[in-house]
DNA sequence: GCCGTTTTCGGCCCGACTGTTTTCAGTCG
């Protein structure tokens, strides 16, 4: 079976979008089939599951999407049957490959994409770059000296560029920004919003908000701040800018806005676009109008300025309450969860007391065991798990069954000298390609926690994963599956196994499934924590600390977590040291 | 193509900025 059908769909439906959008069809349409993309994308079950299960009411199942009627249910049905969409072979079979590229050239967009294609027969990003200088180019409608120069510096910005970065690179360039707009005269609050925000795992560009006495003297130090290579846009309240920070090209946002706007500006500025679409649809339907000045009574004209039909505007909940909802937390602001039937009583990073994976010298981590612990105990941590490495992993010097012995006495030692925390001696044991782990069981019984992660074979198929990966989660001394999926973002897709076999396996025999908290890893990844935690699966958020810095990368689990819905309940890491033993013990 | 406490037809979020224009189209978020 296909495991990854949703994300080769998703990029159907886009470029069905796309195509259509050269052509000039229908506004709405595009719209509809490039939401519909999203929608398959933030699915946190592969459509093939959700037809398979009982295909007699696939389209009722698929049409409760929302974004999804009957026309894309049929495409859907479709795809599952066939791998295809013949609209979508028609559609991508009229446009050349090549425009799909132009059309991510920042500032090309399909009218001017369009335009180069049929009057110049320009296809590719190489023949854009070769016509730029040609002056047919020059002659075409709206396409000045400036415009050109634009398009030039925005293909040398893409060939530096990565795309989208992890977000534990974005936030700490975020942070110093942040930082910078503080120390300006006048600056009163300062946030950075987007997707960082929502806690997503790679990030485009960096949005920041501003609020401050001299707008003009912000704005000024911003576009001038070092790390800027390019101004794209400096306005009375929005300035663009590129820049060059810790190896990476990216684009930085400034909002700059009244402080009494701020909480209307924040909400706008953090989205996600689908969700300010679906709240200011809801204020539509309840006579009011929403936008980053505020929330309004419709019947205002200008809304920036009519304070007098202002219902709300300082801070996020007021507008929220005011549209008849709870706070939503920013990681829940994604078109998978509904305004409404929103999952509660999330886990938070301060609710945390345990840290069940972590290395020491032993294997490949950087400190004692005993520097560990009294960071963990710092953090105000009651436990501590030891889980260095399994034989096999050689490159990551792991233990031999004479070293693990030897740990094992060493971490009792640790343990016995340090007060105000638990330290617990275990292992973070391979699973071999085949199932099996890399230890024999005696030596597993003498451990306190098994963390069982892959690390090797991770582009085995679907069905051998699934095999391996339930034989883990079955296996009795395993506690805990670590990095389920091996994935690393934007480096390797890891496992691809079936998911719902998983969390079904591990519900039943209440393994916990980890959440790798390393910002290269997350995983569990967002969708399926979702999945997990719909299946009644219990949860860890682990370090895989190999030093005391990499304890902080736990803020990056628990955002991962949060917006897969995850509640504090079910994540074994938040439980008291009483309740974590006996479930250890069990 | 989707969607419905004004609905099964006629709408579809809202605003900022730039560049090339003589009043606005295109792009972006």
């Amino acid at each position: 079976m296909m495991m990854k059908s949703n994300s080769v769909l998703e990029e159907k439906l886009r470029q069905m979008a796309v195509a259509l959008e050269l052509l000039g069809e229908n506004r709405f349409r595009i719209n509809a089939l490039a939401r519909a993309a999203r929608v398959i994308d933030s699915l946190d079950e592969e459509v093939e599951m959700l037809v398979g299960r009982d295909p007699e009411s696939a389209v009722a199942r698929l049409t409760a999407i929302p974004g999804i009627g009957k026309g894309l249910a049929a495409k859907i049905l479709e795809f599952v049957a066939s791998g295809k969409i013949e609209e979508h072979e028609d559609l991508v079979s009229r446009i050349p490959a090549g425009l799909f590229d132009l059309l991510d050239v920042p500032g090309l967009g399909p009218k001017a994409v369009k335009m180069i294609w049929e009057r110049l027969g320009i296809e590719t990003i190489e023949e854009l770059r070769a016509g730029l200088d040609s002056p047919d180019f020059a002659a075409l409608p709206r396409m000045g000296k400036k415009s050109i120069e634009n398009i030039k510096k925005a293909l040398d910005f893409r060939a530096q560029s990565a795309g989208r970065i992890p977000i534990g690179k974005a936030l700490p360039i975020a942070l110093d920004f942040v930082d910078f707009l503080e120390k300006q005269p006048g600056a009163q609050r300062v946030e950075y919003a987007g997707s960082l925000r929502r806690g997503r795992e790679t990030i485009g560009d960096i949005d920041l908000l501003v609020s401050c006495a001299d707008p003009l003297a912000m704005r000024k130090a911003f576009v001038e701040h070092p790390s800027v290579t390019q101004v794209l846009a400096a306005g009375e309240s929005k300035s663009s800018v590129r820049i060059a920070a810790g190896g990476h090209a990216l684009q930085v946002d400034l909002r700059i806005v009244e402080n009494r706007q701020f909480g209307a500006a924040w909400l706008y500025f953090t989205g996600s676009k689908e969700h300010n679409v679906a709240l200011r649809e809801r204020a539509g339907k309840r006579g009011m109008r929403l936008n980053e000045y505020g929330l309004f009574e419709d019947s205002a004209k200008d809304a920036r300025e009519d304070t007098e039909r202002l219902v709300a505007e300082a801070e996020e909940f007021d507008i929220y309450r005011a549209l008849g909802l709870e706070m939503i937390p920013p990681e829940l602001r994604e078109e998978r969860w509904p305004l409404e039937e929103l999952p509660d009583k999330l886990v938070e990073r301060s609710l945390l007391r345990a840290d069940l994976h972590t290395h020491t010298l032993a294997s490949d981590g950087k400190l004692s065991i005993e520097a560990m612990a009294r960071h963990a105990r710092s953090l105000g941590f009651h436990t501590l798990a030891v889980t260095d490495h399994s034989r096999s992993s050689v490159i990551s010097n792991g233990l031999s069954i004479d070293r693990l012995r030897t740990q094992i006495e060493a971490v009792r030692a640790a343990d016995a000298e340090i007060d105000g925390i638990r330290i617990l001696a275990g292992s973070e044991v391979d699973i071999l390609p085949d199932g099996r782990l890399d230890y024999p069981d005696e030596i597993l019984e003498d451990l306190d926690i098994v963390v069982a992660s892959p690390h090797v074979s991770l582009r085995q198929s679907s069905e051998d994963a699934t095999k391996r990966l339930l034989a883990a989660i079955l296996h009795p001394a395993v506690k805990i599956l670590g990095h389920p999926t091996g994935r690393m973002i934007s480096q390797r897709e890891g496992l691809s196994p079936d998911m719902d076999r998983l969390f079904e396996a591990a519900a039943d025999t209440g393994t916990a499934l980890e959440i790798n908290a390393h910002w290269m890893r997350l995983d569990l990844r967002d969708r399926h924590v979702a999945r997990a935690v719909a299946k009644g699966c219990l949860l860890a958020i682990n370090s895989d600390a190999h030093t005391i810095e990499h304890f902080d990368f736990l803020e990056f689990g628990v955002l991962t977590a949060r917006r897969g819905g995850l509640p504090a309940s079910s994540c074994i890491n938040t439980w008291p040291a009483g309740k974590l033993y006996e479930w250890l013990s069990r």
